[in-house]
DNA sequence: CAAACCAATAAGTGACAACTTATATATTAC
DNA sequence: GTAATATATAAGTTGTCACTTATTGGTTTG
């Protein structure tokens, strides 16, 4: 393992690996959300589903507010900060920078 | 799981979960290399490495050709083009979307 | 051809990860 | 206070994953 390898990034990658993961954390990308939301979403059980939510948490993707009995989690959008450092990190290999990098401008122009 | 996540995606992020494995990636960063390169700079068996790199080739990220005895392996750089999909899908979040491009861009310029 | 070298595959093992059910902890409502 | 709702934690199970050693497949050299 390489040295810049950080604990943060591990996390992260490791967090977003999983698709039932990944799958609630775009969930959360359309809004806060309870447990028993997402609960009802996803056809998996709801200890499933808080198991995951503390993963994402502890990896620093979403965060989560108690109100009442219920806990609202959202998705806290600078914890992807080191993935897209990490991409970054290979700029080497964006031969036309420039145009690599309006073609990403473009994806975040059309799309949902 | 929604219906967004590719088959892609998923081999991509399971693939860069593996912190050896991210390790090898970025070693083939700073340019091509042979297995016993690889197995030579990290602590792990030949076999494992030719695994890895066995994953990392069926995600598209990797590329490896024979050349006599050695097999030479590189990064397949449009491999990572699925995961900067999936990161710009969250667009939504940049609010200060031009701010953060360009400190993308920043971070291209500088770092080795 | 034989011996050496390099890489991939086979097979087995240990650890961990994702899920389940059951239970505990908060918080509200009656 | 008791019951009901919402979430978290405990404990156990199963499958998968990363690694190992042993072997096979290719390629070069002597």
């Amino acid at each position: 393992m390489l040295p810049s390898a950080t604990a943060a990034e591990n996390k992260i990658f490791q967090a977003l690996a999983d698709p039932s993961r990944r799958a609630i954390f775009e969930a959360l990308t359309l809004g806060e959300a309870a447990v028993k939301d997402l609960t009802a979403r996803f056809s998996i059980s709801q200890p499933a589903v808080s198991q995951h939510l503390a993963t994402l948490r502890d990896a620093g993707l979403v965060d989560g507010r108690r109100e009442g009995r219920c806990v609202y989690y959202r998705v806290q959008p600078e914890g992807l900060a080191p993935l897209v450092d990490w991409i970054a990190h290979f700029r080497a290999f964006w031969t036309d920078r420039l145009g690599r990098l309006e073609q990403l401008l473009d994806t975040l122009d059309d799309a949902p």
